[in-house]
DNA sequence: GTCGCGCCTTCGAGC
DNA sequence: AAGGCGCGAC
């Protein structure tokens, strides 16, 4: 047993307190940056250095990103002195949850609530995939899509999932007509999932949660497995997650959990904030160890953050301190509009830079995604490198979408919304006549829709051929799917073979179905189907590069029908901050939620204006205004040395100008701790003239216009300048359209996008 | 059966 | 501003 070692190096008193807490349960309460990776990290190395077995410590976080980062660590901590944390399992709850439905899948308590069991390789439904299975399951159940949308259906199911009430418990509560109603949609929607072998996002958990509660032999051997639990960012765990985390840990109580209710989240997706301040009566007798110091920003910025966070008035106050010094004061600006706004934050960036900050080490953040588009604009044309990150953009392209529909109805046949998405991708003939017979069939003999497919008759020679045609090539894909690497490769080399087996089968099955040649079809010009083109190229090589995890000691050889799976899996639950690469090298764009758990010596947060910031479908409830606070606490407190908070007199938004007003959390900020700066003249909105050149834009950007340029017209299309002419303040270009020919255009009024 | 246009709605954060 | 849906033309 070791007792000291570089683990314990440099921490102060309370966190080396919960480093070394005994295992049990334990509630470490850490504000913004108080060292609460680090108190994680260091007690998984100081479990194993006391004599765990690295394996039989499970640790879980929000993110992929933050898995990887906190194995790393553990790995360096522990390095060669103790052979590194083999076996160490960190990794988000959602892919805990998917790897176990993998593995006990067939327990009855992880079968669908109608009871149809989960087949491996079973697919996880995304949003969208969702929507679509919602939409059938309205249409299913009697209702009428107009009436019951599938949005709302949607985040009702997904309410009543995180509170673990399956269909027949809904079912039992529902009392009005609407929850009846939803009831009877629940249970379609639950049939379509079963139909499909699929389950949604919050199934992962659900199910989980039930396999733990229902069955013992399950929970056992996971308590007997998993000796120590520790949760990151504990304030945005669902109930379904604590009741798994809680059954995982009941035998033993070597439960740790980390987080701090000011940052909470997540509510509107299930996060259940009494996981976290009712800890201590969940787990009577818990450690309860608050880390308040913050060793991250600068004596202003902590001022500013604690000015914000006391006007929530539900929550357990905890002083925010910090031994660093004041710092630079927060900058609090009022621009004239948008684009004003994202000039203003960037002369700041370039300020910092020639200062010495690098790019990398600075951040706009902002609470909706659309709000990225100007400060990209700005930095686009000052040639500053950026980076947006948003990992599931990639994802959300219709062309990468329906790549990834292709390899999930070959690892999973059941997968009908998947093969609904390409039979006719790229136009095959099979149009919505003949689906309409298939589902016709289908309904009477009780067939899935592919057997369906193959079996309708009465249909033209045309639509028959394509579908055996289609069929037939599915069916030897599938086949191919069932072969393993050679038997000579050793271990050491299988994950880079494996991959590269996937990266050619994928390629060939795109290239074979027809698609990838057809992937730039249907796009409004070139440009836009080169990149179609070069997404699916990309997600080739994704596939390719994709390693597969380590499999469990005496497991059988994967198969590349496994490493699909897997890859699907990781692709299915990508988060939006995986994208995040501290090593970029560019300035980071990104929401206010992917920003948690980050830090950045700049920081900007933009539009803290009143109807985003907090966001106006929110404003009548307190418990969510609380929320909205806390979404900004985050803001601040990523910032370490200079912070921003920006908002704009004018703003266009979703295609409408309009005045706007300052957040009102804004004027919560201790007065003495920000430097204002209004840019907008003391206006408030409202007063000003929309349509007033009120400031001045850069001469380069106005006369910007050069011959040869490459431009886009809304409803011209890609186009070409032929010349420029100026006539007095006027600008008139001269741009050839590949599709209709040469126009005249006056510059300030066209809205020419430049594309290169 | 397919394609393209125009009207209409929507419109937040994300595993 | 942008995507979904329905209609008419080929």
């Amino acid at each position: 047993m070791v007792t000291e070692g570089p683990w314990l190096d440099g921490l102060t008193s309370a966190q080396r307190a919960a480093v070394v807490h005994p295992a049990a349960p334990l509630l470490v309460l850490a504000g913004p940056g108080s060292g609460k990776t680090r108190v994680i990290t260091r007690r998984i190395a100081h479990l194993v250095a006391q004599g765990a077995a690295p394996w039989s410590i499970l640790a879980l976080t929000f993110t992929n990103k933050a898995a990887g980062e906190m194995k790393e660590r553990v790995h360096s901590l522990l390095g060669a002195e103790l052979a590194g944390a083999r076996g160490l399992q960190v990794s988000t709850f959602h892919s805990f949850c998917a790897t176990l439905l993998r593995r006990y899948g067939s327990s009855p308590a992880a079968a669908a609530s109608d009871g149809t069991p989960l087949a491996p390789g079973f697919s996880i439904f995304d949003t969208d995939d969702a929507r679509d299975a919602a939409k059938r399951a309205i249409a299913a159940a009697g209702f009428d899509s107009k009436n019951w949308p599938a949005a709302i259906v949607l985040s009702r199911i997904s309410d009543a999932k995180n509170k673990l009430l399956d269909a027949a418990a809904y079912a039992a509560e529902a009392g009005d007509f609407t929850s009846r109603s939803l009831a009877k949609i629940y249970r379609a929607y639950e049939a379509e999932l079963a139909k499909c072998n699929a389950v949604d996002f919050d199934d992962l958990l659900l199910r989980v949660a039930r396999l733990v509660r229902q069955d013992a032999s399950v929970r056992e051997e996971l308590q007997q497995r998993y000796r120590h639990v520790l949760i990151d960012e504990y304030q945005d765990t669902n109930h379904a997650q604590f009741v798994i985390a809680g059954a995982i840990a009941q035998s033993h109580g070597s439960l740790t959990v980390v987080g701090d209710p000011d940052q909470s989240i997540y509510a509107w997706r299930g996060a259940d904030i009494t996981n976290i301040l009712d800890f201590e009566q969940h787990f009577p007798g818990a450690g309860v160890i608050p880390l308040g110091q913050n060793f991250r920003s600068t004596a202003h910025i902590v001022a500013v953050a604690d000015g914000l966070i006391r006007h929530n008035t539900r929550r357990k106050h905890k002083d925010l301190t910090t031994e660093l010094e004041a710092g630079a004061m927060p900058q609090v600006i009022r621009a004239l509009d948008e684009r004003h706004e994202a000039r203003v934050v960037v002369d700041e960036m370039v300020r910092q830079h020639e200062a010495g900050v690098p790019w990398k080490g600075m951040a706009a953040l902002y609470r909706m995604n659309a709000l990225s588009r100007v400060i990209e604009d700005e930095l686009r044309r000052r040639s500053i490198p950026y980076v947006v990150v948003r990992g599931t953009a990639f994802y959300e392209r219709r062309e990468i979408k329906d790549a990834l529909a292709y390899l999930r109805t070959l690892a999973n046949p059941s997968d009908e919304v998947a093969l609904r998405r390409i039979i006719n991708v790229p136009t095959r003939g099979i149009g919505a006549t003949t689906i309409a017979r298939a589902d016709a069939l289908a309904a009477a003999h009780g067939l899935g829709f592919e057997a369906a497919l193959a079996a309708t008759d009465g249909l033209t020679a045309r639509a028959r051929k394509a579908i055996d045609g289609f069929l037939a090539n599915v069916a030897q894909w599938r086949a191919d799917l069932m072969q393993g690497a050679p038997h000579e490769v050793d271990d050491e080399d299988l994950p880079q073979m494996l991959g590269g087996m996937l990266g050619g089968y994928v390629a060939r099955v795109l290239t074979e179905s027809g698609f990838e040649a057809a992937a730039g079809e249907g796009s409004a010009d070139a440009e836009e189907a080169a990149e179609r083109r070069a997404n699916v190229a990309e997600l080739v090589t994704a596939a390719s590069e994709f390693r597969m995890p380590a499999q469990e000691p005496g497991a059988p050889r994967p198969q590349l029908v496994d490493v699909l799976r897997a890859f699907l899996e990781r692709v299915a639950l990508v988060a939006d901050s995986d994208a995040f690469d501290p090593e970029a090298g560019a300035v980071t764009l990104m929401s206010l939620h992917a920003a948690k758990g980050l830090e950045f010596p700049f920081v900007a947060v933009i539009a803290c204006e009143e109807g985003i910031l907090p966001h106006s479908r929110v404003q009548a409830d307190p418990a969510q205004l609380e929320e909205e606070r806390r979404l900004l606490f985050v803001g601040i407190t990523r910032a370490e040395r200079q912070l921003m908070l920006s908002s704009a007199a004018m703003r266009t938004l979703r295609g409408i100008r309009e005045a706007t007003m300052e957040s009102q959390f804004i004027e919560e900020l201790p007065a003495d701790r920000v430097a204002r700066r209004d840019l907008a003249g003391g206006s408030r909105g409202g007063s000003i003239d929309p349509d007033a050149p009120s400031w001045e834009p850069d001469p380069d950007e106005r006369q910007g216009w050069k011959a040869g340029m490459r431009v886009r017209h809304r409803q011209f299309g890609m186009g070409q300048i032929e010349a420029v002419l100026r006539q007095g303040s006027v600008t008139t270009l001269r741009v050839a359209f590949r599709t209709v020919g040469v126009k005249s255009l006056v510059a300030e009024y066209a809205r020419l996008e430049i594309v290169g």
